[in-house]
RNA sequence: GGAGGGGUUGCCGAGCGGUUAAAGGCAGCAGACUGUAAAUCUGCCGACGUACGUCUUCGUAGGUUCGAAUCCUACCCCCUCCA
């Protein structure tokens, strides 16, 4: 952390730097002050190249959740102006560019999510959502450049990371990208103006482009802006974190059921728990103390459902805890496993083991079906299955009149004969 | 515009006329050990078929050859250097 000090006196600072929110920040004692002086308005910026968010935002999300728990103003701001220029912050290629029927789409889904962490309205601490394009579709090239385009120099932004490392690693770089930092500049100036915004969250990756916010402002208007970033998540092995093999950890049930979900923070690295249960749910620091001084599967149990209910819901966190318990320590399974179904004649004259495998997802191709059973990792109704080409049929039904199908021992599905 | 280098199975990266579905590494899946963790060890890792096998894949389209990812031609894309 940049700004070491000893403890903020604003419940923002103060709860943010405990659980671990903050790796750098601009000014914290002059902001601390500020956010003590009364209400303060910040923004933590999401682009909109999907329909949904995954984990790998959670921390902005939770971070903008605690600035209005804190009694603050959330703002979040839609990138859909910025979407279509494309951030070369940590990446090396160019993005594909999106039209904009595809960023409207992806937006509503987003204002979905965040409808669960934070509350919107008009009232004077309710998060508001604002999208960029509103005023970035309007700029005019040469006022832009006036007013500006003479607060930057080119020098210096050469030296920013995100650009620099792109051309040290003799990797293009386009105009269009170039001035991706100047538009998230003028967006924090924008909202300064505009809602009186005076702080802006990001991740890590995002410091230099904060920082030009705050020097534009400070330049162009005389004003005084805060950043502050978070610490870039990734997993006690170093992986990145929210993208699995089977794709993101998405935070919308469409995309990623429940109990899925759920199970994501289940199997977390021993090593992370102790920072994912500040950062990824609201209980007491006590209490994470003394779950810490427990079982760590407790931990990582409660880790789970906490996650999960800030998200979808206490209900849905119960029921996907519940299918677990079944599931892994009672041998059963339960309701929320995901399901699949088969015609019933079908399985009447019955199917190839190997079949219904590759059917229900479990494997992606009878090749990779057959492959799961040789080697000893495919189970019905938990026995193991030994030939590829048993035939399965109605009499193998358990008692509820489905067929439990495991892929090893994590991975089950329910197959409902229709 | 000129001169070179390159595009290989999810990624990196060998191969450079048959023994190549294509080395090796990573990622992934499964098994063992455990705790639904990590580490480690083992197996698998293009598709279809019980299997001998068949089909599809090495930037795109053609061609040479009994036979091509490997040779030729054209085209597309990327990189480096010169102008």
């Amino acid at each position: 952390m940049d700004a070491a000090m000893s403890t903020p006196r604003s419940s923002f600072l103060a709860t943010a730097l405990e659980r671990g929110f903050i790796h750098q920040c601009t000014e914290m004692d002059a902001l601390d002050e500020r956010l003590c002086a009364g209400r303060a308005v910040a923004y933590d910026g999401f682009d909109c190249t999907a329909d949904s968010l995954h984990v790998g935002s959670l921390v902005g999300i939770m971070l903008l959740r605690l600035f209005q728990r804190c009694g603050h103003r959330a703002i979040v701001l839609m990138g859909g102006g910025t979407t279509r220029i494309g951030d070369p912050s940590g990446k090396d290629e160019a993005r594909r560019l999106l039209d904009e029927a595809e960023i409207d789409r992806n937006m509503a889904g987003i204002r979905k999510i965040f409808a669960k962490f934070l509350t919107f309205g008009d009232g004077p601490s309710d998060a508001m959502m604002v999208n960029n394009a509103d005023w970035l579709d309007e700029l005019r090239y040469i006022p832009l450049l006036r007013d500006i385009g003479r607060h930057f120099s080119v020098n210096r932004m050469l030296t920013q990371d995100s650009v620099r490392l792109r051309l040290e690693r003799d990797q293009p770089l386009s105009f269009l990208e170039f001035n991706y930092p100047i538009l998230q500049a003028y967006d924090f100036m924008e909202l300064a103006r505009r809602f009186d915004c005076a702080l802006q969250i990001g991740g890590s990756d995002q410091w230099g482009n904060i920082v030009a916010g705050v020097e534009l402002a400070r330049r162009a208007e005389g004003r005084t802006l805060f950043g502050l970033t978070t610490p870039l998540i990734t997993s006690a092995s170093g992986a990145k974190m929210g993208k699995t093999a089977q794709g993101a950890v998405w935070l919308s049930s469409d995309k990623l059921s429940t109990y899925e979900y759920w199970q994501f923070w289940r199997n977390v690295e021993d090593d992370d728990v102790r920072r994912f249960l500040r950062l990824f749910t609201e209980l007491e620091i006590a209490e994470i103390e003394r779950l810490e001084c427990g079982d760590i599967n407790e931990a990582k149990k409660a880790l789970a459902t906490e996650a999960t209910a800030l998200c979808h819901g206490r209900d849905a966190a119960k029921a996907a805890a519940e299918t677990a318990r079944a599931v892994f320590e009672g041998g059963g399974s339960g309701s929320e496993l995901p399901q699949t179904s088969v015609p019933r004649d079908k399985l009447t004259r019955g199917i190839p083991a190997f079949e219904l495998f590759s059917l229900s997802g479990l494997a992606v191709s009878n090749g990779e079906a057959r492959r799961l059973i040789r080697g000893g990792g495919a189970r019905i109704n938990d026995s193991v299955v030994e030939n590829e080409t048993t035939a399965i049929s109605v009499a193998d039904l358990d008692a509820n009149g489905v067929l439990k199908l495991s892929a090893g021992r994590k991975r089950h599905v329910l197959v409902r004969p229709v």
